[in-house]
DNA sequence: TTGCTCCTCACGTCACGTGAGGTGGC
DNA sequence: TTGCTCCTCACGTCACGTGAGGTGGC
């Protein structure tokens, strides 16, 4: 490995100091630290290569691992422990199942299927909540469902309440539609480019393209309510 | 305060236990266990009544106090430092400013407020972009923009770098008017029973809902998402 | 030489979770 | 009487944050 001026002269990328890679990584990841970097490193989940008198220094590789460990925090709320086992795995050649499949979900639950009358009881709705909400596409009627259903089941329940039924959301499913093409198109020239690269990758790529989708969006609606109360 | 029976009879809300106050408020807040409602009233944020031999009770103001401590913390990532101060406010009839302004805000710059360019430096971003920005109605031109401007227009340089640009999200736009109509149309009702209701909680209520709406549309991406990959 | 960045190490903090050991209520 | 729910209290845990005290680099 050669570093500075000569690894730079060659065309490769130099390596970073811990405050060059905060402020290449903190316009995505503002809530991100020197002291999480350096908890990170103790924790075992990076590993940054150290000058002689020990400053540490941080190569591509180490910026793409630390990206890919900082949405899994922060787009799957999945606990470090959980993130270390799948960077491992990765390293491993493991090649392991993506972990974030379920926002939230339990340990104990992920996985987990229920039958219809299960995710009626847990979600707290009418059996015609949930006909109506495969009626407007909003859930995929199944023998058993998951915890995402469940979950979008539940906050139905809470938009019923607030006068807001099913059928009003049809037009959710189309705009998710529109939005899917969208991603989809961004990840087409990767995924041509590197057409080994595995389809795990492209499904974390296009679930950050959507978390920052997301905050625009936010952002539009909240300003917009914010207008409702005035 | 008639509790039990003579309080059913008369058509009084029960009081409830901690069980039952956890099956009425995990549909919509999942994370909720015995061990944090029993902290959060350490903490001095509910204070529930008790029975002689010590069991908690809670009464429908308990439980929609634990709504909004809920909410500031799930939605806003509020502190319960912070919450604290707000609710005790609110119970001193302060009518305090509601907190929640900016997610992910830090205290040293909530409210804050840039000129351009130290908006442009911060995002990271060229000046053409924000314009862009601008013309797709996603960023609204001034003087001195606020973090929540900030935040949108550093997802706007991620997305460029997918390479999708501004124009191309004026679906959104539109996309959020229409949401903001439906919550509009939603909160009515609620404005209409109680006018001395304050702005804040119809702001707050209306966040709730956008809350659920995103859940929903949050599963359809996803779904999406995961099919793109097949 | 002067700032500025970076280092380690110890301790603090925030928001809970986990039992142990015991009592209450239909 | 038997489960089941609920209680307190002590301690543990997870993910960092905060300084003190010191060294490195242009």
């Amino acid at each position: 490995m050669v570093a500075g001026a000569a690894a730079e002269s060659r065309g490769h990328a130099p390596l970073l100091s811990i405050g060059q890679v905060l402020a290449r990584l903190s316009p995505d990841y503002p809530e991100l630290t020197p002291s999480k970097l350096r908890f990170l490193e103790e924790q075992g989940l990076i590993t940054p290569a150290r000058t002689e008198s020990g400053y540490r220094k941080f190569c591509e590789a180490d910026l793409e691992r630390l990206r890919l460990i900082l949405s899994l925090q922060r787009d799957h709320y999945l606990p470090l422990k959980v993130i270390r086992a799948y960077v491992t795995d990765l390293d491993a050649g493991r090649n392991p199942a993506f972990p974030g499949q379920v926002q939230g979900a339990s340990m104990l639950g992920v996985g987990r299927r229920m039958p219809r009358e299960e995710l009626l009881r847990e979600a707290g709705a009418s059996a015609s909540l949930l006909d109506e909400a495969v009626a407007a596409s909003l859930i995929v009627p199944a023998d058993a469902y998951n915890d995402d259903a469940l979950a979008v089941l539940q906050a139905l329940v809470g938009l019923r309440r607030a006068g807001i039924e099913p059928r009003h959301l049809r037009g959710l499913r189309a705009a998710a539609d529109r939005e899917s093409a969208l991603i989809s198109a961004a990840l087409a020239p990767a995924l041509r480019r590197r057409e080994a690269s595995s389809k795990a990758s492209a499904t974390e790529r296009g679930l950050e393209i959507a978390g920052q989708l997301e905050t625009v969006r936010s952002s539009l609606i909240r300003g917009a309510i914010g207008r409702l109360a005035r």
